[in-house]
DNA sequence: CTACTATTTTAGCCAAGGTTAACTTATTAG
DNA sequence: CTAATAAGTTAACCTTGGCTAAAATAGTAG
């Protein structure tokens, strides 16, 4: 029963736990959020989880694009690391929602909205991995978990992620 | 094949990035990682995916076991905010994975492996909104954030984390 | 122009995670 | 003890995001 980090205060639930004992003191620092609360935060990481899919493939592509000139489904294909019939699917996905543009075997294409999607996950992708790096986190790492975790801040952790950034910057130099 | 940027580490796209400014000149410090590494991070992340919703829930579990003394599934549902009939199936399928266990009709608990995972689970949960919090991010957004990054976040991130709210705490006591 | 190769799409499969609606089992009020 | 209500399960369905295998299209070499 090894919890070698009591102080943040939540001590996770490795007792039985007999409703006799149910200390009061307890409940009080650590409670539950509200359920209809709690929900909506699933709810949030849900809806989150939807749009990750899309917004890395729009991403990818407008790399490419960027990168290589044009953004064809086999090179999305060894990026994602997945089959091409996978990109396929998923194109038609993303063509279905007006983000990707294209003619049946030709390259792809962003459209306005996907260029939009793709500057704003761009933008939001780049203030993450400059965070954790400005935090001292390595470089292949921070990489790793700054394409999960992007999905997942908030514009107001954003900003903050951003002046720590920054604040970092000016104080190293 | 062609990709020239193979000797290149991936940079990242570092700069804070107003839109009017995607200059040529930022695409050499800009390359794309070489493609199978690419799809190792997205591989990293698909496969952090897969656990996230299984955490989520022996997570939840584990905190009605603490806070009510019993986990049922009518506030597993309520809390993760889905039907009933979803928390059967999810259950179901954290029984085949031996990470609960429950008779039919009756309310659930958490076995050996259950609780191992709730207490990692929970940690970096806690680390993370910590974190957060010591970063200056509101309670409400630092919550909703921590929900989602938790998965995301490598040990060593989690360390680094974790050190930065410790010296964040002593620095302002 | 034809044939070969590379690329893209289509079809059919699967598991996960959601839904409703109908059914079964538990619990509780009279 | 029985009947109503609450809780849990099951069945049938949907969408996503994977896969493989096979078919269609594009690009290229002779």
């Amino acid at each position: 029963m090894l919890l070698p980090y009591e102080q943040i205060g939540y001590i996770g639930a490795m007792t039985d736990f007999p409703n006799d004992v149910t200390p009061d003191r307890l409940c009080k620092a650590d409670a539950l959020p509200p359920s209809d609360q709690h929900a909506r935060q699933y709810a949030a990481v849900r809806s989150a989880h939807e749009t990750e899919l899309l917004e890395d493939y729009v991403e990818l592509i407008a790399d490419l694009l960027q990168h290589q000139g044009e953004a064809r489904s086999t090179d999305v294909a060894a990026r994602m690391g997945v089959s091409q019939a996978t990109v396929s699917k998923t194109v038609a996905r993303l063509k279905s929602l007006e983000l990707v543009s294209s003619k049946p075997y030709r390259s792809l294409f962003l459209t306005e909205k996907g260029e939009a999607m793709a500057a704003m996950s761009h933008q939001r992708h780049a203030i993450v991995l400059k965070f954790l790096r400005a935090l001292g986190v390595s470089d292949h790492t921070a990489r790793i978990d700054a394409e999960g975790m992007e999905h997942h801040a908030s514009q107001e952790t954003l900003d903050i992620m951003q002046r720590f950034s920054r604040e970092q910057e000016r104080g190293s130099s």
